[in-house]
DNA sequence: TCTGGGGTCCTAGGACCC
DNA sequence: TCTGGGGTCCTAGGACCC
């Protein structure tokens, strides 16, 4: 079989493709040096593997593992916990080091960077392969991890390239070679094609990588969509996909879920689980100043099978407060009593920018906009305190102990606190008609750990029987 | 793959309008 | 009451990615 790259001479386009080797791991013995050579395990929190050594690899540990397997087939693994914050910073260096090569840098993900290097060879004096080999060498020096990195005609094939030997790998596939990396790969393990369309590629005799590159295009335009077109082209070397060098500062949708075990059928307990995520997904939409016109949750059985609700919101905000009464009613819809529930979720969608949200002639504007105000004030705090400094009333059963203080009563609790109590921090939409509830869940070292309150009324009060603070302003 | 969390894009079909 | 054609918008659901 022939394809139309075995007669593409240059290098009409040159894409690399970079993709660190196990990052988490790796990153862990980078910071600590003692664990270089050692099977490192990432994923303590989950109880699965998130990412593992090569060290740990070679001793047959997998990608999503249990850790009890783990200890059994490598007694002497080092397993931790994902450290996000950490792996972040080294992520964004890594993106620097390229930055330095190549404007046009794409972060595709955590670990994981396109960068067109088209025309760059003069600048740098050497080959496309040198420049790769450079790259990798600057990540090495100065972050202490390594990285696999392909080069070729788009990024699809630069993606097969960084794969193709790992780690530490530098593969690059010009035009006149690209069937020889084709002919060999599982057409399932293209980027972009998953098990459902190799599943229906097989009916036609396809299962290799160069065995869809080489079907004619009627053949493609006629049985697959869009997608896939495109991926066709990026096979026989026309790069279709760009590198996209702008960062990301928009979302589609913004989601949050969480998993609880055991399972659950408390009402309290789900619809709290619920709203907590409503928070959190408020917060992320705020701190990129969007605003939602779409709330959709779900709720996840045991078995798996999820119920959901879509529900258009009234006037597009970010404000939680504005959204409980149909996060209630929604949940109340679908909820269905004695039902075990392993999960919940929260989507916004429909996202704009929160400044071009205009206020219609019904809105109670002095409310929103103190409202603006006690969640500016709210987000401060979560950036001064940490992030759960505080929360919604209606969130506080998320946890399943949690105890209650009024600081009128027990503010010995905040004694040894290094920071004043919230309502003495700044606290600026105070005269909102909220009130602040202050609760203390404990003690974590020398450090109380501080959760507040917000909410309207006396109903949730009295319905949760806490006691209330107001806020002086 | 006995299942965590966060995303994107595409298509088909219905509602509604002229 | 039935018959056309064409366009837009929205929604549900699928497929895939890290």
């Amino acid at each position: 079989m022939s394809i139309q790259p075995l007669t593409i001479h240059s290098w009409p386009c040159a894409i690399l493709h970079i993709d660190a080797d196990a990052f988490f791991a790796s990153c862990e013995q980078a910071i600590h040096p003692e664990l270089r050579g050692k099977p490192v395990i990432t994923g303590k929190e989950r109880g699965i593997v998130s990412a593992a050594s090569y060290e740990a690899k070679g001793r047959g540990v997998e990608r999503g593992m249990r850790l009890f397997e783990v200890r059994k087939v490598c007694p002497d693994a080092v397993i931790l916990p994902s450290d996000y914050e950490t792996y972040s910073l080294f992520s964004v260096r890594m993106f620097e080091i390229l930055r330095r090569f190549s404007p046009d840098v794409e972060e595709y993900s955590i670990d994981e960077a396109f960068v067109d290097l088209t025309g760059l060879r003069r600048t740098f004096h050497g080959s496309y392969g040198d420049l790769a080999k450079k790259i990798q060498k600057t990540v090495e020096m100065e972050l202490g991890i390594t990285v696999s990195i392909g080069v070729s005609l788009s990024k699809v094939l630069a993606k097969i390239g960084s794969k193709h030997m790992k780690p530490k790998g530098l593969t690059l596939i010009p035009g006149l070679e690209i069937h020889n990396y084709l002919s060999k790969l599982p057409v399932v393990n293209v980027w972009g094609i998953g098990a459902n369309t190799s599943e229906f590629l097989r009916k036609f005799g396809i299962t290799t990588a160069l065995q869809f590159a080489g079907k004619d295009e009627a053949f493609i335009k006629r049985h697959l969509s869009k997608p896939y077109q495109e991926i066709w082209h990026e096979l026989n070397g026309r790069s279709v996909y760009p590198v996209v060098a702008e960062s990301k500062r928009d979302y589609q949708s913004i989601s949050k879920t969480r998993t609880f075990t055991p399972p659950s059928k408390d009402e309290v307990f789900i619809f709290s689980q619920l709203s907590k995520n409503l928070e959190n997904a408020c917060i992320k939409a705020r701190r990129y100043d969007l605003a939602a016109n779409k709330l959709i949750l779900f709720l996840r059985q045991q078995d798996f099978r999820d119920t959901g609700l879509e529900m258009k919101i009234s006037r597009p905000t970010a404000y939680p407060a504005e959204l409980f009464a149909l996060l209630r009613e929604g949940f109340l819809e679908i909820y269905k009593t004695g039902t075990l529930y392993r999960s919940t979720g929260v989507v916004l969608a429909g996202l704009v920018a929160e400044r071009k949200v205009q206020l219609t002639l019904f809105d109670d504007t002095t409310r929103i906009l103190k409202m603006g105000r006690i969640y500016s004030a709210m987000d401060h705090l979560s950036e001064r305190f940490g992030k759960h400094t505080i929360q919604h009333g209606s969130s506080l059963f998320s946890k399943s102990t949690c105890r209650v203080f009024d600081t009128r009563t027990s503010g010995e609790n905040f004694k040894n606190h290094p920071h004043p109590p919230i309502p003495h921090s700044r606290w600026e939409g105070g005269d909102f008609d909220s009130k602040l509830q202050v609760q203390h869940e404990g003690e974590r070292g020398d450090v109380a750990v501080r959760k507040a309150e917000l909410f309207k009324g006396e109903n949730r009060r009295q319905r949760l029987g806490l006691p209330v603070l107001d806020i002086k302003v």
